[in-house]
DNA sequence: TTAGGGTTAG
């Protein structure tokens, strides 16, 4: 053991001049590390001083340890993280000449384990004579502690080969170590040896289990063994009112309270902490203010863990007022009441209001962690407001968390969402360590920036896989969302099969996508299929496959699968209801619709907004009703919407009902006279109409009042490459090709529609 | 006489 005897540490002894006052009991100073023996070779005593400067007079000295005191100040040194004051004890106890005492031997690994200096604790551990469970259970600690779960399995293993008894300790640390996804197998192994060495009765380990499968996304398993425990202590019920709380369990986090409470135990602040958090889900705020004004009978709202849980509680439930009384009734807050304000602020639209708190906090000198500042850039997010989420930037970059991950993808989430993919992107690149929710997050970026990039998402997307980074579900449904607006079915596949080579096949938010997907590249009978494949379907499922047969004009099956999701017990929400009603009217399906239309409210209790008499006015318009559609428009909430004119004004040039689409155009030009789509719109539907001189017209008073619309673009993929398009365009180097292609589709199309009248060449626009 | 649940609020 005298390997470990610091050099460090040797000017630290000193034979002091006179006796030192006796050991107090205030060791909570971390800096204590002034170290002095008081005899040598063997000393009796430690003397040490809360002074950091080593060279210290023996005068300011302020504390002596008797030799049996020293696991009490190995303890201090653990708690304060001193490794210095723990080193100094160690060459103390060489000093003494117990090299071979199992009891210091443990406490040495237990003090490098806790301290994550795990060379220092092997060493330690391979010279100790005898060892025993304690010894083993402590080294396992310190690869916990570091997250090595590999080496401690196979420590563990050695302990095993050894006959070295596992107790309740060894398993509890053990299964620590198990607490993630990827380790929920060895978890579940651990597990059969709990139940074979007959130690799942301690309350400890299952403690332990009910943790580690909570956090390894097993809850139904961390509630058989809950529930299977003849004892629970307090701690133990509050972590299972946590992991209710936590999905959005209220209702059986609050059936453990009721538990807590008939078994006569006290609740603690734990308890109302991880309760109160729990009313945010199912369980409302009726049932959290309830607990809340229970917290303060017990006489506990003092701890600021429940006043913060109480503001979030309130802020997740509108009610901002008392939100904020909370928090200015807060005898101490800290940086989570200020982050808990500032969040309760942004989720509930005052962005203003957050940014205030935020300006307070910087005039207090309050100093934002991580967590403060993603809240902060979620507000600038929010409002898109880029300007003041670059002064937060240039903040950030001051504080030093530039390249920290959660700031860098708050960051790029503010970019990507204002549609500056460039800035998102550089963010990214000067990120230290990426994740799959950064990438995410510049994924977001793509799909805000449409087709107007030159950068395939794909490359990064395969970069990011050789790097190591794992995709996930937001990961493919984002990526399929950019293929299914690209209507690109070779790519939309492609990711397809990669999607189940990772695991995902019958994820429903990836199934969703992949509904989508494969409905908006015109291949229905895939996304039918993909739609059967997902293992619990959510209402987003159903709403998917009812859009993508709205979309494929098949009401009848659209309505079909409307009630075969009733039938197995999903509620209909708005989306549902949008579906409906465009499957209803791309198929002719008018009474229908209206029928439907009407039921929304009192048989669905779904709000009707504007896109559901969006909908409604195409309907009527498609099925010949037009006077009923401009009633329906001067009837509805919205008669002056330009969006529902300009519905009218669509479906009477698709269906070529000139008199009304004039009618409505006038309005619409009246609601909306900067809007150079709808002067377009208005240009088109005369010219479908063959009047072209009014079609003209409306482009010259285009020209006149200065508006101009960006040329609407097609595009077409070819080996992996986009090519686009906009009218009369001549720059594709295959342009020639391209346009005798063209005319010899048009005659086709002629030929086969029987029309031959006017079988005509396409101009060369040049 | 040492080792284990170590939980909370943004």
């Amino acid at each position: 053991m005298d390997t470990l005897l610091s050099n460090a540490l040797l000017p630290a002894l000193y034979v002091p001049q006179r006796p030192f006052p006796p050991l107090k009991n205030s060791f909570s100073n971390s800096s204590s590390n002034g170290i002095i023996y008081t005899r040598n070779p063997k000393p009796k005593a430690l003397h040490f001083s809360t002074n950091s400067n080593l060279s210290a007079s023996p005068q300011q000295q302020q504390h002596t340890l008797l030799f049996d005191d020293w696991p009490q100040l190995l303890q201090l040194s653990i708690g304060s993280k001193n490794l210095m004051l723990g080193q100094a004890i160690h060459a103390f106890l060489l000093k003494c000449g117990c090299q071979s005492d199992t009891f210091q031997g443990n406490n040495l690994v237990n003090l490098y384990s806790k301290l994550k200096r795990l060379e220092d604790a092997h060493l330690v551990f391979d010279e100790m004579p005898e060892r025993n469970t304690i010894t083993w259970t402590s080294l396992m600690t310190g690869y916990s502690e570091v997250g090595d779960s590999e080496s401690l399995f196979r420590i563990a293993r050695d302990m095993f080969r050894g006959e070295e008894k596992f107790n309740e300790h060894t398993c509890s640390v053990m299964l620590e170590a198990c607490r993630t996804v990827e380790e929920r197998r060895r978890g579940e192994q651990v597990h059969g040896f709990v139940v074979k060495s007959g130690l799942q009765d301690s309350v400890f380990v299952a403690t332990s289990l009910v943790s580690m499968y909570s956090k390894s996304d097993c809850l139904g398993n961390a509630e058989k063994v809950f529930n299977d425990m003849d004892y629970k202590d307090v701690q133990c019920l509050n972590y299972m009112i946590l992991e209710y709380g936590k999905v959005g369990c209220g209702e059986k986090a609050i059936a453990v309270f009721i538990d807590l409470l008939t078994s006569g135990l006290d609740p603690n602040d734990y308890t109302f902490t991880n309760l109160i958090s729990a009313c945010c889900g199912d369980v409302g705020v009726h049932e959290g203010r309830q607990l809340h004004g229970l917290a303060v009978k017990y006489g506990i709202m003092g701890e600021t863990s429940i006043g913060n849980a109480v503001i979030t509680m309130y802020g997740k439930h509108g009610m901002i007022d008392e939100a904020k009384t909370m928090f200015y009734a807060l005898d101490d807050r800290n940086l989570i009441s200020w982050t808990a304000l500032l969040s309760m602020y942004v989720k509930n639209g005052h962005v203003d209001m957050a940014m205030d708190v935020f300006s307070e906090m910087l005039d207090l000198g309050i100093y934002c962690d991580s967590s403060c500042l993603c809240t902060v850039l979620d507000a600038c997010s929010e409002c898109r407001n880029l300007e003041l989420g670059c002064q937060i930037h240039a903040y950030v970059i001051k504080l030093g968390y530039y390249s920290g991950v959660h700031v860098g993808t708050a960051l790029i989430d503010i970019y990507a969402k204002c549609g500056d993919l460039q800035s998102a992107r550089l963010v990214f690149d000067g990120l230290s360590s990426k994740t799959t929710a950064s990438f995410n997050a510049v994924l977001a970026g793509f799909m805000e920036s449409h087709m107007h990039v030159e950068e395939d998402p794909m490359v990064l997307f395969n970069q990011l896989r050789y790097a190591g980074i794992s995709p996930d579900s937001i990961t493919f449904s984002r990526l399929l969302s950019l293929s299914a607006e690209e209507a690109c079915l070779v790519r939309g596949k492609s990711l397809h099969s990669y999607s189940i080579k990772a695991g995902l096949e019958a994820n429903s938010t990836v199934g969703n996508s992949l509904i989508t997907m494969y409905a908006k590249c015109g291949s229905i009978e895939e996304a039918f299929q993909t739609f059967n494949s997902i293992n619990g379907r959510d209402c987003v499922s159903w709403n998917a496959i009812i859009s993508a047969y709205a979309l494929h004009g098949e009401g009848n099956k659209a309505l079909l699968l409307f009630e075969n999701m009733k039938e197995e017990g999903f509620a209909p929400d708005g989306i549902t209801l949008l579906a409906i009603l465009q499957a209803c009217s791309y198929s002719g399906l008018w009474e229908t619709g209206l029928y439907l239309f009407n039921e929304m409210e009192p048989k669905y209790g779904t709000r009707s907004v504007i896109e559901h008499f969006g909908c409604m006015v195409d309907l009527l318009g498609r099925a010949g009703k037009f006077s009923e559609a401009i009633d329906f428009i001067n009837r509805s909430p919205f008669p002056d919407s330009p969006m529902l004119w300009r519905t009218l004004v669509n479906v009477c040039m698709l269906c070529g009902n000139l008199n009304f689409g004039i009618l409505a155009s006038k309005r619409l030009l009246l609601l909306e006279p900067d809007e150079a789509g709808s002067y377009i719109l208005v240009s088109n539907m005369y010219a479908e109409g063959g009047m072209f001189d009014e079609a003209a017209k409306v482009r010259t008073v285009m020209n006149d009042l200065k508006v101009n619309k960006e040329a609407g673009c097609s595009w077409i993929a070819v080996d992996n490459k986009f090519h686009y398009f906009v009218a009369s365009d001549m720059d594709h180097p295959k342009s020639d090709e391209i346009y005798e292609k063209l005319n010899l589709l048009k005659i086709q199309i002629k030929l086969n529609t029987h029309d031959r009248s006017d079988v005509c060449l396409i101009s060369d626009p040049l």
